[in-house]
DNA sequence: ACGGGCCGCGCC
DNA sequence: AAAGGGCGCGGCCCGT
């Protein structure tokens, strides 16, 4: 596919879908679709590689070069192709792979049939229908070709395949792939274990430039074809082709309409049936994969190699130098945990679904019952459906952001016929049908808006109209008691919550039956009215954060496509972020909901296996303290060393009462009880100047990512000034703070990047033509991504750190999951304790043994059958 | 019927 | 006018 630099630019009002018509998608990677960032430009690109669903239009001249053309430049290959197609060929080309030739670098390639590369894991799933392995022009490999494909569909299947045992399994016979994860996976379900990775062509653009997520994309197809990467690319003979063409430019076709007239919807049959039947271009299709690659990565490792890497200051040697320190063993890494996977009670799943269901339609229709009265139809409308709760609420109304736009006072919906409800004058239910929404007939007033300008109906904004009004529930109102709080790290949304609640509870005795109520008690007339609004609304909120539950976690998580055939759970973890932070996908375990919140402790599905136990070990306020060493801040590094509660200790350097009132030990910063004390001498900092520390709390966590005065005082609803303010005297012991990030904001200015620890650089492309806001959003990403990206370099070396340990290897505790500031490991539950005690070691030194930072890294770490219960 | 845009929300 | 960083994903609605 073409560069996204023409995707976001002149050709993308030329661009349009084609459908995905293809009985059993054939693949060669995992593929995904992305948003842009919220209020960018960019919409959707192509993240890793695969065949893309955005098609030039003119698919006759595609970058000036007509198809059939194209296909006259792969028949090329055809030439430098050894095709193997029968065992005893096989055989002999192994025998010189794995001898004469064992010392070449190769790319590998497969091509894989009957996956769903975008709802399913490849552990345990697809077929391997072809590959190709390539070193370079001027390896004879057989009859003077350079490159072989392998036929495994018609060519003996599963046996040819493992004819190349020998040669994947072989740890000395170097790699390249382009997506290790994926070849690896489908290569393993037919036994084989993949040795010898010596580069993922995608982690190394990665390294080169993260921002291509914007610009391009990761595929192979983008990368080999952008010429800023493939510059310094040798200079190849006349007519070569080195970019990889996507399978739709060769192989697409537009679909012939009903009428018998040519469509713009272009398919592409399935790959077994490509390979059968296009034999020769799809050989040369395939083989381009594995020279692409290896081109590739030669240009890659030429460009990385010029970069100076320089890790906390000092200089290490090439870029290159850290992907082979670094990422090439991290790459790998990823790729064993999630060959490990997660084991998840289904059982338990199942239970939570029924008691998750029962408890929504409970309170579905209590709201539905209370709108009826002023809207008949709500009876029958989907309250998940952000549009039509606007219309309830906020129908008529002007958009914020755009003044000639407004919503109607009344609308009509098509909604799914699940009560079957027969219109008028028809027999049989039909499968949709329309229902009328219109305002209930008050004014809302709502300081809550979308991106968009419209009012929003987030579960927030409908908390301020609901109030703090239990939903009142008949039969499981006392079912469900919130944990209490035990964890420290709230978000400031949160904490915002946790103010509001003291101020509520504070009201006196004869307010408090109007002051728990929240807008709707007014909109709706006070009184009886009132009240009944705010408990309908409540049930509203109830009914959004458990659909949210059942269809984020509860349902998907008992998907197939997800697990292979031991019942685990195998999400792919990818380094595709900006940041250099993993993310994890399909599905995502790295957003499970947290426990406080957890009404149905989904964690408590994820298990150790019979005989197993988890290891869960998290970083205690790991950014803080790596933006105290960035910045060399004496204050955090003080009261990192000093230990106890950081956030009291915030408060402390930034109210000169609280400072007076801990020197004359009237309040105690923290307390461990002694033996033989029953309760602390003195009342803690926490409890004596609980809004004092939850100000110095919520400002720890927002500076770091650039929070403004204007955002803190819309959150803490006070004046920009009096939150200035606030903001002024956190930085007045941290001024080394301000000024670090000063320098970062010049730094992205004046350079366009900003570095993290280990010496990896985030580019800021767009700095150069930015507006005063993408300029503001810049220069936010330019203070956090040191802060962020070197903690997920921490993060990392301490993974490494532990698969590196001889000790766990040999009783058994494998790695599988990393939640930025956590990692989870299982093994035998005998050896549990001695695990831990690895590693807690593992990461609070986790530089091969050292810890070279300013500050200690504190590590937590519990284990248990199961994650709820381990954390 | 499918995919994109948008909204909303889960996590750190 | 916008005013906290980084993600992935599901539902809805609307276009094709």
């Amino acid at each position: 596919m073409q560069s996204s630099g023409e995707l976001n630019g002149s050709l993308s009002h030329k661009l349009l879908e084609y459908s995905k018509e293809r009985p059993s998608t054939g693949a060669r990677s995992s593929e995904a679709t992305e948003r842009g960032p919220p209020n960018g430009k960019p919409s959707v690109v192509n993240d890793e590689p695969v065949e893309t669903y955005v098609v030039p239009i003119n698919l006759n001249e595609e970058n000036g070069i007509h198809p059939l053309e194209h296909r006259q430049r792969l028949e090329h290959i055809y030439d430098k192709v050894l095709v193997v197609d029968n065992i005893s060929l096989a055989r002999d080309i192994v025998r010189k792979l794995t001898t004469q030739y064992k010392g070449l670098i190769y790319a590998c390639d497969t091509e894989v049939a009957k996956i769903d590369v975008k709802k399913e894991t490849p552990v345990d799933h697809g077929e391997v229908i072809c590959f190709s392995i390539y070193s370079g022009p001027t390896s004879d490999l057989g009859n003077g070709k350079s490159c072989i494909w392998v036929d495994v569909l018609d060519g003996g299947g599963r046996d040819i395949l493992r004819e190349f045992a020998p040669f994947f399994e072989d740890p000395s016979i170097r790699k390249v792939w382009h997506n290790y994860s994926f070849d690896s996976h489908v290569l393993e379900n037919y036994g084989l274990k993949i040795s010898g990775f010596y580069a993922d062509t995608m982690h190394m653009a990665r390294l080169w430039d993260s921002s291509r997520r914007t610009s391009g994309g990761y595929s192979l197809e983008a990368l080999t074809r952008d010429p800023k990467i493939m510059s310094s690319a040798k200079k190849c003979s006349e007519g070569e082709l080195i970019g990889k063409i996507s399978m739709k430019t060769i192989f697409g076709k537009k679909k012939i309409k009903k009428d018998g007239s040519e469509g713009k919807l272009i398919t592409i049959p399935p790959v077994e049936e490509l390979q059968r039947k296009e034999r020769v271009h799809w050989i040369c299709y395939s083989a381009l994969d594995s020279i692409s690659t290896l081109k590739l990565f030669e240009s890659l490792q030429r460009k990385l190699i010029t970069e100076e890497w320089i890790l906390d200051g000092v200089y290490e040697g090439s870029r290159y130098d850290f992907y082979e320190k670094y990422w090439r063993p991290f790459g790998e890494l990823l790729v064993q945990m999630e060959t490990e996977g997660m084991l998840v009670d289904r059982a338990y799943l199942a239970e939570m679904e029924k008691l998750a269901t029962v408890e929504k339609e409970l309170a579905t229709d209590r709201f539905r019952k209370w709108a009826s009265r002023y809207c008949p139809d709500t009876i029958y409308m989907n309250v998940g459906s952000d549009a039509q709760l606007r219309q309830l609420f906020f129908g008529g109304i002007t958009n914020r952001k755009d003044p000639s736009e407004s919503l109607p006072m009344s609308r009509t919906f098509k909604i799914l016929n699940v009560d079957n409800v027969i219109e008028e004058g028809k027999k049989v239910a039909k499968k949709y049908r329309n229902i009328t929404l219109h305002n209930l007939g008050v004014e809302i007033q709502t300081e809550i808006y979308t991106a968009t300008g419209w009012p929003s109906v987030s579960g927030d904004a409908l908390k301020v109209l609901a109030g703090k009004v239990s939903a009142e529930y008949d039969l499981i109102d006392d079912a469900y008691e919130p944990l209490s709080d035990g964890n420290d790290e709230f978000t400031p949304e949160q904490m915002v919550n946790e103010d509001e609640e003291k101020q509520a509870t504070s009201i006196s005795e004869e307010n408090i039956e109007t002051s728990i109520y929240g807008t709707a008690y007014a909109a709706f007339g006070e009184g009886k009215e009132g009240k009944e609004a705010c408990q309908a609304i409540a049930a509203l909120c109830e009914v959004c954060s458990i659909d949210s539950l059942i269809s984020n976690f509860i349902l998907p998580l008992q998907g197939t496509h997800i697990s292979g055939k031991d019942d685990r759970i195998h999400c792919s973890l990818n380094i595709n972020t900006e940041t250099g932070r993993l993310s994890a996908r399909r599905p995502n375990l790295q957003n499970q909901p947290a426990l406080e919140k957890d009404r149905y402790k989904i964690r408590q599905a994820f298990i150790a296996a019979p005989g197993n136990s988890l290891i869960v070990a998290d970083y205690g306020q790991l950014e803080l303290r790596i933006l105290a060493h960035l910045a060399n801040c004496k204050s955090m590094l003080e009261a990192f060393r000093a230990g106890g509660d950081f956030h009291s200790r915030t408060a402390m350097n930034m109210y000169p009462h609280i400072h007076e009132a801990v020197e004359q030990k009237r309040v105690l910063l923290e307390w461990q009880p002694q033996p033989g004390e029953e309760k602390p001498p003195a009342p803690l900092l926490k409890d004596a100047y609980a809004s004092e520390r939850r100000k110095a709390k919520m400002l720890n966590f927002s500076i770091a990512y650039g929070k403004t005065p204007v955002g803190l005082a819309r959150d803490w609803k006070v004046s920009v000034k009096e939150a200035k303010a606030t903001v002024d005297l956190w930085y007045k012991e941290r001024q080394e703070v301000l000024k670090w990030q000063e320098e970062r904001k010049n730094e992205a200015q004046t350079t366009q990047r900003v570095h993290t620890l280990l010496g990896r650089a985030r580019h800021f492309p767009a700095m150069a033509h930015a507006s005063k806001f993408q300029r503001g959003h810049i220069e936010r990403a330019a203070i956090n991504t040191p802060v962020q990206g070197s903690a997920a370099d921490v993060a990392m070396c301490a993974m490494l750190e532990i698969s590196r340990n001889a000790q766990l290897k040999e009783l058994g505790w494998k790695l599988l999951l990393q939640v930025h500031d956590e990692v989870i490991l299982e093994g035998p539950t005998e050896s549990a304790e001695v695990a831990k005690a690895i590693v807690v070691e593992c990461m609070s030194k986790p530089f091969y043994g050292k810890n070279f930072l300013k500050v200690d890294l504190s590590v937590d770490a519990k284990c248990a059958k199961n994650w709820y219960a381990a954390k």
